[in-house]
DNA sequence: CCATTTTATCGTAATATTGCAATATTACAT
DNA sequence: ATGTAATATTGCAATATTACGATAAAATGG
């Protein structure tokens, strides 16, 4: 029904479920990554950047925001983004714990493929 | 239109994206954890596991081997299913790398919040 | 072969996502 | 106030996702 039930899941799992999902889109992976490179912060430079329109930029900010990853504040005429640390660690520490978990046991299998 | 611009955007930006939407789900995430932490593999435990159907675990499944993240082999009545651990590490670099890079740089955003 | 068990696939309904044009909003400058 | 530049919001169309019942397929045990 293209709702999940989260209600199943514990607060971690959907945690990073939900984290992973606000990076899931190529187009918010861009984000980041110029977020982070351009130097005071950006705005419209994304639109050139990137070659989504304007409304589809602003819509994958406001998931990034919803998701908590980035800030947004009005500096003069334009907006001004960037990676919110705290979340942005908060994240990492979740993420990397999970991706550490999930190697470390040793796989007793010995099926064949 | 519900379907991304991949073209767009680079390999690795479209490869993120795609390793983070398979885990973008908290039933995908605890069948990663699960695979994970029993031994021998896992077959239909994951639907006592979880309270999803059936066919539902199925699908996540088939999401998650379509990434790459899992493998399956026949073992009797019942399939197996395990991380594979050279994709597995895979995602582990390219994730880690992305995470710090989106952190290291200091930003001179004096935008007040 | 037949029944059983286990998993996959099909079909379907409800909802979510992606993308953009058109429009509204916001902040600043004049 | 009026105009301009930058973003957000709205509305919409196309597609994707999530979930499950029903059914099919595959392997084993009798």
């Amino acid at each position: 029904m293209g709702i999940s039930k989260t209600e199943l899941f514990s607060d971690q799992h959907n945690e990073i479920a939900a984290l992973a999902k606000a990076i899931g889109h190529p187009a918010r992976v861009a984000i980041l990554e110029l977020l982070s490179e351009i130097e005071g912060c950006v705005c419209g430079d994304l639109v050139d950047e990137i070659g989504l329109a304007q409304p589809t930029i602003s819509q994958h900010l406001a998931v990034l925001k919803q998701a908590g990853l980035i800030r947004g504040a009005i500096k003069g005429a334009n907006r001004c983004y960037c990676i919110d640390p705290i979340r942005w660690e908060q994240w990492q520490g979740l993420m990397m714990d999970f991706l550490a978990q999930c190697k470390t046991i040793e796989h007793p299998c010995k099926a064949d493929y």
